[in-house]
DNA sequence: TGCCAATGTGGCAGTATCTGCCATAATGGC
DNA sequence: GCCATTATGGCAGATACTGCCACATTGGCA
């Protein structure tokens, strides 16, 4: 059987029960040991040279287990930025079809930007993390816009359908998407690369300087 | 020894000869000779059922020696889209270091992608005929980008020296190119869509679209 | 012309990634 | 407390990729 994909599994649990229950829960710390093992070595020995297996004996699990949950080794650093693709697509009903698609899309963007602009912030914190390795690890780079190419293909068809058949020019969307991901990208880059070197920074006001320049 | 990139070949061939000279001459013939087997072989079965094997044995080399010119056997197949690059860097006299960032990042992809404009010529079919596959195979779209992200740093560095240290904000211009390079890529796809089709696409027209939607 | 250093190639061993298959154990609904 | 579902581990196997060595070819130079 193949690895579910988190909506499958968030659907299943809302139908079986209100709680998450055990499994689920189990489930999901698995997943989070995993991440938390590589990104610890990760951190120490750098990517190339450390293993699956190293982080799967890590982690406590096998192998095997390893990929059932995560494709690459790569991918078990990011989740943090899967997460923030998935809080794109939770905010997609906050999307109005009559609007201007740029402003729609970037409006969506910088409303799942929100959470992370608090810079004590648990998720801030995390992303910060995430995001200093991979201004060091071009593979983890790689890998990160190989999951945006990904999700971004779900997220056209989704907006596709919202603005309807008329008024979704399919290249005018995608380039909304593209631009509204640079924006973020560029904007996170910089907030890091300022928080690296002990300079204060505000990831509002950096996202806003962006968002400004990309007009 | 490692395979020498392409500006380091540039230069020794510049400096020992005048003409290719024999080894360069054969280089280039076996690289087209792998490439072409491998679009062959990936539009004939896929990448995923393709192996390097394959590719290597049907280009009559061996498999030691393919991993010598290329490092994956997805990057086998998109030196067009690695030509377009060095075409990119090639241009970066022609930038104006006291003109507009935006502005003249965004002409110089424009000037950049003219030669591809011309629907009958060679380039253009040669960027057909590899971007029809990559929007088939997900695996290649990854490996294209991968390439993209790899170039856009040498990028940077390169215009963050022309336009000097005081006027090189480095996220404006790190913004500028990914969002040319988003244009660009959206043209490409949207002009190969329609030919796909079997409508006629200007790519020049589609390109202006682009270009004035993300203004 | 003939020698020699540089270069290209192939083969082989070895490591790492990733998948299919099966057996086993734990879970949770009935 | 029974049973279908599910999570895990282990193993075999295919493929990707690298280091090393030997051999052949090339091209400059005496």
């Amino acid at each position: 059987m193949k690895v579910k994909t988190a909506e499958t599994r968030a659907t299943e649990a809302h139908q079986s029960a209100v709680s998450p229950g055990l499994r689920e829960r189990r489930r999901l710390q698995t997943r989070a040991e995993i991440t938390d093992a590589a990104l610890r070595l990760f951190a120490e020995g750098g990517v190339a040279s450390t293993t699956v297996d190293d982080i799967a004996a890590t982690a406590g699990v096998s192998a095997r287990t390893f990929f059932r949950y995560f494709a690459t080794k790569e991918e078990a650093a990011l989740p943090v930025h899967q997460d923030f693709h998935e809080a794109i697509a939770a905010g997609l009903p906050s999307v109005d079809p009559q609007g201007d698609v740029r402003d729609e899309v970037d409006r969506l963007y910088a409303l799942t930007i929100l959470p992370y602009t608090d810079n004590d912030s648990p998720a801030a914190q995390r992303m910060l993390q995430v995001s200093q390795l991979i201004r060091k690890e071009p593979s983890l780079r790689s890998a990160q816009v190989r999951q945006t190419v990904e999700r971004t293909e779900d997220l056209l068809a989704a907006l596709s359908a919202k603005f309807g058949p008329e008024r979704a020019d399919q290249m005018e969307l995608r380039l909304a998407i593209d631009i509204s991901g640079a924006v973020a990208r560029a904007a996170l880059d910089t907030w890091v690369g300022l928080l690296e070197a002990g300079k204060a920074a505000d990831l509002a006001e950096i996202y806003g300087q962006a968002r400004a320049f990309a007009r």
